[in-house]
DNA sequence: CGGAACTTTGACACGTCTCAAATGCCGTGG
DNA sequence: CCACGGCATTTGAGACGTGTCAAAGTTCCG
């Protein structure tokens, strides 16, 4: 009984300490399992597109998305990724505009989505859930600076060295210690602002160096340390 | 009397419909009345530097202001301005870390402070002020998502061309329709990421082109549309 | 097994940065 | 009020990083 009651529901979404929803009442609580829906998606599979309406959030159960704007001649251009307990779509949401990025699959996953009428409520209710939101944008905002600066100041082995780094932070690491994600080198080059090319030129200087191993999209960071003074621009 | 009431504070942080105080209760709107302080600042003062402490609101009754974040090598990289009306240092105070920005006037200003007590006392007691303020934060949020991608996709030149369309929406025009804003030419290039040479030489070949009017330091964009057909990446 | 997508390598062109030097502008102090 | 010093702007030459294009090799998946 208790198992089916929550089947609909997801613990990531509501029973996580770590989560935007650790400051709900048992009520309120109660209220969002009842509301959320669970859904499964394929690796590919987008859950919606940068211009569409999006009517509340996602909030990741298993899996891994990229998320993304699309620029000139389509070129897309990842601004974050998601991975289990995240949660996105709730700028749209919360300003009421179309999505300003599109939410794609990198592997099979399963995604709640909570209503916006179940955020409004509770952002009307429970001012702790209200500022719980705005420190969650608050931080991604700052993100968005430090990225805007790097990019702006930075060479592209320098932001490459970089995002190795918070690709491993933000992925950890799998059993052989490779970074536990499959990113095409396209990917990575849409993450930092480059060429696919560049990517794979640089991350081939990075191997010769012993600074990392390749094993097909896999990477592993040999040298944390100097791959850190690369991405400070401390060392070339 | 009412007169020196109000002395005190601002009436752009507290009465105009479009900040983000409009839903304040009139309890709520004299204590923050009460509660806020003005001062004044000088061209090139600074009000709080990165990394440094801050408890309050700053809100800009008068004057401009650049917000950078530090680089390599001290190397300021623009993130944003405030005029009047403007609200920052929000983001450091309602996520209680240390500021992740300089704010600098750019020319003699008032700005008046609102301490976070007043604030968080506002989030508690007023909803739709917690909305309002995550829809600011989600709305800065997606202007630094589109700058990533502009960034990182887009030629100097079309950067140069989206800034200018930028700082005319922004600043509006001084009575010569020129953009009414002083910038230097590091300035300006601190914001798109380049060198102070490269703006001066593409600052110059839109001049060439008829396309703009330099004075100085004012700028008059003469052909908008074409200005706007190279910030998309149509027109070369 | 076949085809599509992804990866790799090379050659080359071009945009942009760096460095250096000259000039212009502006506020400060004599 | 003028002269000075410092800062901002401009211009040129050259180097370098990165993007582009083309072609071949590889991996993935139906």
């Amino acid at each position: 009984m208790i198992e089916e009651y929550y089947s609909k529901g997801c613990q990531y979404c509501s029973g996580l300490s770590s989560s935007i929803f650790k400051s709900l009442s048992s009520e309120q609580y109660d209220l969002l399992n009842r509301k959320q829906t669970c859904n499964t998606y394929k690796k590919g599979d987008i859950l919606y597109r940068e211009g569409s309406r999006i009517t509340g959030f996602y909030c990741v159960k298993s899996g891994k998305f990229k998320i993304y704007k699309t620029g000139i001649d389509y070129k897309p251009q990842i601004i974050a990724f998601a991975r289990t307990g995240d949660i996105t779509g709730y700028r749209s949401v919360l300003s009421n505009e179309p999505a300003c990025t599109t939410l794609e699959a990198l592997e099979d996953s399963e995604v709640c989505f909570i209503p916006g009428e179940v955020i409004f409520k509770l952002i009307r209710e429970n001012p702790d859930f209200s500022l719980a939101i705005i420190k969650l944008t608050c931080k991604e905002l700052d993100h968005a600076n430090v990225f805007i600066k790097d990019i702006a100041q930075k060479t592209v082995k320098e932001r490459l060295a970089e995002i190795l780094l918070m690709l491993e932070e933000y992925f950890a690491l799998d059993s052989d210690d490779f970074i536990n994600i499959n990113l095409t080198r396209e990917d990575i080059a849409s993450i930092i602002g480059t060429a696919t090319e560049s990517v794979i030129r640089i991350l081939g200087d990075l191997k010769n160096e012993r600074l990392i191993e390749l094993k097909g999209k896999k990477i592993k960071i040999l040298d944390k340390k100097k791959i850190k003074l690369i991405a400070e621009s401390i060392l070339k």
